[in-house]
DNA sequence: TCTGGGGTCCTACAGCCA
DNA sequence: TCTGTGGCTGTAGGACCC
């Protein structure tokens, strides 16, 4: 397969998305600092999904825990995760998208790649046909990354936030991505970073200017290769227009750590029924049962078994996922639970 | 003081088999 | 018959993303 000679590729991210949804249907919020994340009650466990960009000034971001936020800003508006609300937004800015081209990929509730490299007007003017359909249908703003690939066009649109339009070509490598930090990089997080940090690179020029042979040395083959690539604005992957889940899991954390065995069992059990609706929800069955324990000490593991043909028999399923558990050793108290059906096939 | 839930991909290793 | 090798599959854990 020959890739065409300059591919023109959108990255769209829907600014402070659950925060935004939140602010549309309760305008009293607008102003003030909102933070959304698991029960909405910021005594309970949980972390922060989105916080709006007034709560954002407190330091609040996400994926912080909800204790900790509240802490930071205990006038803030805490709320739970809609997910039917956002999804019904979800579909109405993605049917704008989809009105431009049919070469959309879904990157997550909130974002999307468009290739849009034989649209017969400019880009720009693409964008701001996207920018306007999506206001109109949905009353919020969005932030788009021009480029000629993917991993270009998604650290554009993070570069001007909220209600951005950035464009990057392969010219502008150099001065606009080179001077930024490793951790605007795709694929690279904490651990990453830390790794990196430790050998002196700070920055994605820093990356780019290390030997392939260095960076493979230090991450393995594919990894190496990907982060030397990648530090070169070089992204040849395609917009995916569909695909298959190749796993269907369900999780729960306890609101107190817990010991009591019937308890687990009965929440595997349950996880299991969950399981085996969506898999049969998506049509599928599996082949593979894993579940997962994590303690209080957040020590996680994992159990695995492979039956001998696929299934969604709830009772094949949830007595796997029992024959897992019993190979674990409770002897800490229990913080997480959760059932994974893997080796998918489709009915 | 803490650290959700639903996913993907990669690596390492062990066992089996030709 | 024994031993080494390489591929495949299953398992476990880790990093990362939204």
């Amino acid at each position: 397969m020959n890739q065409p000679p300059g591919r023109t590729i959108f990255h769209i991210d829907m600014d402070a998305f659950f925060a935004a949804v939140e602010e549309k249907r309760n305008p009293s919020l607008a102003g003030r600092p909102v933070v959304i994340g698991g029960s909405g009650d910021p005594s309970k466990r949980g972390v922060v999904s989105t916080a709006n960009y007034e709560a954002r000034k407190y330091g609040i971001h996400s994926a912080m825990p909800l204790r900790v936020a509240f802490k930071l800003c205990p006038r803030a508006i805490f709320l739970p995760v809609d997910y039917e609300a956002y999804s019904e937004a979800s579909r109405k800015f993605k049917s704008v998208l989809l009105s431009l081209t049919a070469l959309m990929e879904n990157a997550g509730i909130d974002e999307a790649f468009l290739d849009v490299t034989h649209l017969l007007e400019s880009p720009e003017s693409a964008a701001e046909k996207i920018k306007a359909g999506i206001k109109e249908k949905t009353g919020l703003t969005c932030s788009i990354g021009i480029a000629p690939n993917k991993l270009l066009a998604k650290i554009a649109s993070d570069m001007l936030k909220p209600d951005g339009l950035t464009i990057i070509n392969e010219n502008d490598i150099e001065e606009k991505i080179w001077p930024l930090p490793i951790r605007k990089l795709y694929g690279v997080g904490p651990k990453t970073e830390e790794h990196l940090k430790g050998i002196g690179i700070h920055t994605i020029g820093q990356l780019a200017a290390l030997p392939r042979e260095t960076l493979i040395e230090h991450f393995g083959e594919s990894y190496g290769q990907y982060l030397c690539d990648a530090s070169h604005g070089i992204d040849e992957s395609p917009v995916i227009t569909h695909w298959e889940p190749k796993s269907i899991s369900r999780e729960t954390t306890f609101q107190e750590d817990v010991k009591n065995w019937q308890v687990i069992a009965k929440t595997l059990a349950a996880l299991a029924k969950q399981v085996v609706a969506d898999m049969r929800d998506d049509g599928c069955k599996a082949k593979t049962v894993s579940i997962k324990i994590r303690f209080s000490d957040f020590q996680t593991l994992t159990r695995a078994k492979t039956l001998t043909g696929h299934t969604d028999s709830e009772e094949e399923i949830r007595k796997t996922a029992f024959a897992c558990l019993k190979r674990v050793n409770i002897e800490k108290r229990v913080r997480l639970i959760g059932v994974r059906a893997t080796n998918l096939k489709k009915n």
